[in-house]
RNA sequence: CGGGGUGUAGCGCAGCCCGGUUAGCGCGCAUGCUUCGGGAGCAUGAGGCCGUGAGUUCAAAUCUCACCACCCCGACCA
């Protein structure tokens, strides 16, 4: 490729709407332009390196025997329904109607797709196991686009699935996904973490995330650096010490105008960790209030309280107002025996607690979770924060921003049971099948390898996903030798194929330099008068942090060994 | 959806408070001359429905209201 007829529209500032290192990079360096909030364009740059991060994960699926489908976006409702997800994927799923006025949908995944294939045309344990994927555009109307590519409404997603007779096959098939989900993020340059994690909307049971750590994610997980513990914010646990207290009485004390555990705290002068946090909840299957209580220097999860509840949502005052008498910070459960109670078990046995009296401008003290609050079951509901010892050795966690890159799930027979997908055993008894969903956003990972290769004004890609692994950059190409020198090498290398862009363009060495940056070729190959007056021409390995004076009769040797490793 | 912010040339911004000539600056773009190993200098030039609509006014980029778009912080996901 020739700078000169390439599109490659770079810019010299930062656009104001890119505030992450790789959505900076990704404008700056002209690989996306924004079409609509969380819609991209991908030009040819940027769409170079989706189509090697394709390519990893293609030759990563083939190798674990997963094939490759390419199945509709567009589908119809009935499926969802039977599914029962045209009602859960609410307002993320794009919908629209035929002319026929018959209701469809952009799909948001493909479990449904994919298992209706299976349905129709697997009927024995002979047609199983069998792994099947997609690249395929998916679109999910997200509530907040937001930080680039990393949430958007539209993006690639590696879709596989597969399908098992029995538990262990699933096992099986889970771990090869999972192998080759560690290889492909390890071609494609990423340090990922693998972590629990919650399967949400999903269903199933077991499922693993990818993580790279990165301050633009916008997920939390909690690690071990001891044990290798590790899980998504939203099901992490820790062992934090219980305080007991000693047995006193209860007594109801004035706090005027004290809601907040700092206000009470302060107050009172006892410490915020003998306070008693309580929330309303109203679960929305039986829109029935229930206490959710927390330390009071702990913060509730509201992953965590799904995963136990279902969905629900934090009462409106007037809704605390009415089950309780009293106004938000004012409450407890203390007293209110006909209201369920959720607590952290760190609060289990505790004893001398303060909290609300359900009587504005008093709260209660001497508090017994034994004795004084009915818990109808104890369950970690609390946010984990850094330095709290792990649950499994002790050891002091570490908690990270992160983003998610793949998602792995063990979905059992969720949606084959729903879709009547089942086969023959030896026995000719029927079962449904046994399914598996593996996802990997294609554009994360772009947006990972810049943001862990960015330096703010230079970019060096991770060789595998480079859009050119070559850059050739004659200086000046109206001298003779320099432009010379600059083709005779080009077309060197495009005959053997390597990934190589030269830029011919006549403009000042500045320019090409700064453009050089932001391509972020690993390997450039500069040619200038100066040196070529030595006999030399400067050779930058940028990702081995090499740059050399190579000599012109050593050059081709030297870039081929360069590409080499 | 709740909270915060921004819409003026392709990009980054000033002007708006306190209405009043042809709406400005830098970058980029075009042409010419000079320059030429890290986003050059000089000169000339093209490029604007001042987000949209309604209102107030003799007069609106500027004041009022509504709407729209985009960004950021929170609840969902690859």
């Amino acid at each position: 490729m020739r700078v000169s007829n390439y599109f490659m529209p770079t810019r010299k500032e930062i656009p104001k709407e890119a505030e992450i290192p790789s959505h900076q990079m990704m404008l700056r360096a002209g690989l996306i332009r924004q079409h609509l909030a969380g819609v991209y364009s991908i030009l040819p740059l940027g769409w170079r390196v989706l189509t090697n991060i394709m390519k990893i994960i293609r030759e990563e699926m083939d190798r674990i025997g997963c094939h490759e489908f390419y199945l509709p976006v567009l589908s119809s409702a009935d499926l969802w329904t039977k599914s029962g997800r045209w009602n859960t994927f609410g307002e993320d799923m794009f919908r629209l109607k035929d002319r026929k006025g018959r209701e469809m949908c952009l799909a948001p995944t493909h479990e449904e797709v994919f298992a209706e294939i299976v349905s129709h045309d697997i009927r024995s344990y002979r047609d199983l196991p069998q792994m099947w994927y997609q690249i395929q555009t998916k679109f999910r109307d997200e509530v907040r686009p937001r930080s680039g590519l990393l949430r958007v409404r539209q993006f690639f997603m590696k879709d596989a699935y597969s399908f098992d007779t029995e538990k262990a096959g699933l096992d099986e098939s889970y771990r090869l996904q999972r192998e080759a989900y560690l290889r492909i993020f390890e071609r494609t340059g990423l340090d990922v973490k693998v972590v629990k994690a919650s399967s949400g909307a999903m269903g199933g049971r077991d499922c693993e995330e990818f993580m790279v750590l990165s301050d633009s994610g916008d997920d939390e997980i909690v690690n071990c650096p001891s044990c290798g513990y590790a899980a998504n914010q939203e099901v992490a646990e820790s062992n934090v010490m219980k305080v007991y207290g000693s047995k006193k009485d209860l007594k109801k004390v004035l706090t005027p105008d004290k809601r907040t555990i700092e206000d009470v705290s302060a107050f009172l002068e006892i410490e915020p960790s003998r306070l008693v946090k309580s929330l309303v909840y109203i679960r929305e299957d039986d829109k029935k209030p229930v206490f959710i209580l927390v330390r009071g220097d702990h913060q509730v999860d509201e992953g965590k309280l799904e995963a136990v509840l279902g969905e629900c949502r934090p009462a409106e005052p007037e809704e605390v107002k009415k089950l309780t008498g009293a106004d938000v910070g004012f409450v407890s459960p203390v007293g209110l025996n006909e209201v369920e109670v959720f607590a952290d078990p760190i609060l289990e046995g505790t004893t001398d607690l303060v909290a609300g009296a359900n009587e504005d401008e008093y709260h209660v003290i001497g508090v017994d979770m034994q004795r004084d609050i009915e818990v109808k079951r104890f369950v970690q509901l609390r946010v984990v924060q850094a330095t709290e010892p792990c649950s499994v050795c002790g050891t002091s966690l570490e908690v990270s921003r992160t983003i998610e890159v793949g998602h792995i799930f063990k979905l059992g027979t969720r949606y084959t049971e729903a879709l009547g997908a089942e086969f023959l055993d030896e026995n000719g008894v029927s079962h449904p099948i046994i399914m598996g969903s593996y996802g990997i956003g294609v554009e994360r990972i772009m947006a990972c390898a810049i943001e862990k290769n960015f330096d703010g004004s230079a970019m060096i890609w991770p060789r595998e996903i480079t859009p050119f692994l070559i850059e050739i950059l004659p200086l000046n190409v109206t001298v003779g030798q320099v432009a010379d020198l600059a083709e005779d090498l080009y077309a060197d290398l495009s005959r053997n194929n390597v990934s190589v862009i030269l830029d011919d363009r006549d403009d000042r060495a500045g320019v090409k330099f700064k453009d050089a940056d932001l391509l972020g070729a690993p390997v450039l190959v500069v040619i200038g008068e100066r040196n070529l007056k030595d006999g030399l021409v400067e050779l930058r390995i940028k990702d081995k942090r090499i740059s050399e004076n190579v000599k012109i009769e050593d050059l081709k040797k030297k870039v081929y060994e360069a590409l080499d490793n």
